[in-house]
DNA sequence: AAGTGGTCTAGACCACTAT
DNA sequence: TAGTGGTCTAGACCACTTT
C-alpha cells in the first residue's frame, strides 16, 4: 500500500520519530486526498508491521524499535532442504515401542502403550545435516502413520501436504549439545552446540498424535529478526 | 472480529478442512448479512493469523499447519526480567577500548578505532541469569552512550525509551555453549548449553552504532511458537 | 463470460481520551 | 466537548482465474 510505504518512509527519514505522533487520520485524508478507510488500512499494515501503534482517543505514535517486538521465523531452518534436488529423507528406523514416561506425557497416553518411533536423517549434498526422531501415537484407524511414512523429503512436514487433518501444533526452540550419538550422525564432535527443534502436533480433537523433535548442528543454523521499518531513507 | 473468530472455529471443528475453499466473499456478505469490507477485514485477520490463504481469482483456501508459518517472539526471554521490583541490571565494566576485527567489522569502522565496551549482568532474586555484552561505536557527539549507560534494567532496550533514535535493528539466536567465565558469571559448569543472542542497532544514517549479545542458560529459556487456528473446537 | 479476491470511496456511528 | 481511533455500511471498479 503506498501510503503505508509512504508513511514508513518518512519514519524511516526521522520526519517522524519514535514517541512522536502521526498526523490524526482525519489530517492524513485531507493531507492525501483520501478517503477514512484507505488511511486506516494503512496505519494497520504499519501497526502490524510494529513500527507504530495507536491509541485509541489519543493518537497514533511511531515506536521505538524494541527487541521485544522481533518475531523470528523457521525459514533459515526450511532453506536447509528445500531444494528437493539435492536434498533426500533417509529413514533409519521406524519400530513400535513401549511409550516411555516423557513420550507418554507428551502423548497423553499411558506409559508402556504402543507408539511408533521414526528416526530420519536429512541429507544434503551427501551431508547429514538434520538429525529427526519422532513419536506417533499408534492408532491403525487413523492414516497418519501412513502419511508419516510418506514424507520422504521432510519438505512435507513444512508446507502441509493438504491431505492430513491435524489441527493445531507447538514448536520449541532449545538449546542443546550433541549427544555422542547424533554426533556420529551428523559427523560433528559431541558436546559440540546445537539447536533442538521440538514439535507436537494436535489433531481434532485436540488429542497430540505426534511429537519428536530436529537435532541441528548450531554452527549451521541462525535465527533472525529485525526490527524497526526496514526501510531505505 | 466476531465473524473471523466464527470461521476460525468453523476450520478448528473442521467444517472446513485444509486444502479446502471457504465460501466466497459474496456468498458470506449474504450468510452472515454483512458487508463486503466486513467480510474482507475478517479474512485478512485469518490471512494475518496464516490460518487461511487467498487467491486472487480463485478463492480463499483453508491452510494446512506447518511448520514453516510458525514464527517464535522474544516473549519468554522479556519475561526473564520484565518485573522490575525484582531484576536489576549491574555493569560489571564499561571502558573505552580499541575495536578487534569482529568488533570492527560489525560496527563498520576500522581495526583498533576507539570503541565502548559495556559488560552487565541480569540479575533476578539474587540470581544471574544474563549476561550481556555490548560494544558501542565512541562518538562523543551523539547521547547513545550515556543513554546506554542509564539502560539500568536493560528493559529499556525491549521497550524503546522514546529518547533513542535508532532506526533499525537486527536479531540472531545462535546455539552455543557456556564459555568458563560465562559459566562462572552464571553460577553454571563450563560447556552447558546456552543461548546467545547477538543483535545490532543501526542509527538513522543506517550506521551500526552498538552490537552486542546476551548469554543466558539453555536450561532456563525456550523459544515457542504455535500452528494452526489456535482455538479450541 | 462469470466468478473470485484486491482496492477504494464517502460517508456513518461508537468508544475512548484529552482539556 | 471536541478530537481521536475502532468498526461498519453499501456500494464501485479493477485484476485475475476458471470454465
Amino acid at each position: 500500500m503506498q501510503l503505508a510505504n509512504l508513511l514508513a518512509r518518512q519514519i524511516a527519514k526521522g520526519v517522524f520519530f519514535p514517541g512522536g505522533r502521526l498526523p490524526s487520520e482525519s489530517e492524513l485524508c485531507i493531507l492525501y486526498h483520501v478517503s477514512p478507510m484507505t488511511v486506516r488500512r494503512s496505519i494497520k499494515i504499519l501497526v502490524d508491521k510494529r513500527i507504530v501503534s495507536t491509541i485509541q482517543g489519543s493518537g497514533t505514535y511511531v515506536r521505538a524499535p524494541n527487541l521485544g517486538g522481533a518475531t523470528f521465523n523457521m525459514e533459515e531452518f526450511h532453506s536447509m532442504f528445500k531444494d528437493k534436488e539435492t536434498t533426500k529423507v533417509k529413514i533409519l528406523e521406524a519400530l513400535i515401542i513401549g511409550a516411555d514416561e516423557t513420550t507418554a506425557n507428551k502423548l497423553a497416553i499411558g506409559q508402556g502403550e504402543r507408539v511408533i518411533l521414526i528416526r530420519r536423517i536429512l541429507i544434503r549434498n551427501g551431508d547429514s545435516i538434520i538429525y529427526h526422531r519422532e513419536y506417533l501415537r499408534y492408532d491403525p484407524t487413523r492414516p497418519i502413520v501412513e502419511d508419516e511414512l510418506e514424507v520422504t523429503s521432510l519438505d512435507g512436514l513444512f508446507v502441509g501436504t493438504g491431505e492430513t487433518r491435524l489441527k493445531n501444533g507447538s514448536l520449541a526452540i532449545k538449546a542443546a549439545v550433541l549427544t555422542s550419538e547424533e554426533a556420529e550422525i551428523l559427523n560433528a564432535v559431541p558436546n559440540q552446540p546445537a539447536f533442538r527443534l521440538e514439535h507436537v502436533f494436535f489433531d481434532f480433537g485436540n488429542k497430540p498424535v505426534s511429537w519428536g523433535w530436529f537435532v541441528c548442528r548450531g554452527d549451521r543454523l541462525v535465527f533472525n529478526a529485525t526490527m524497526g521499518t526496514g526501510v531505505e531513507t
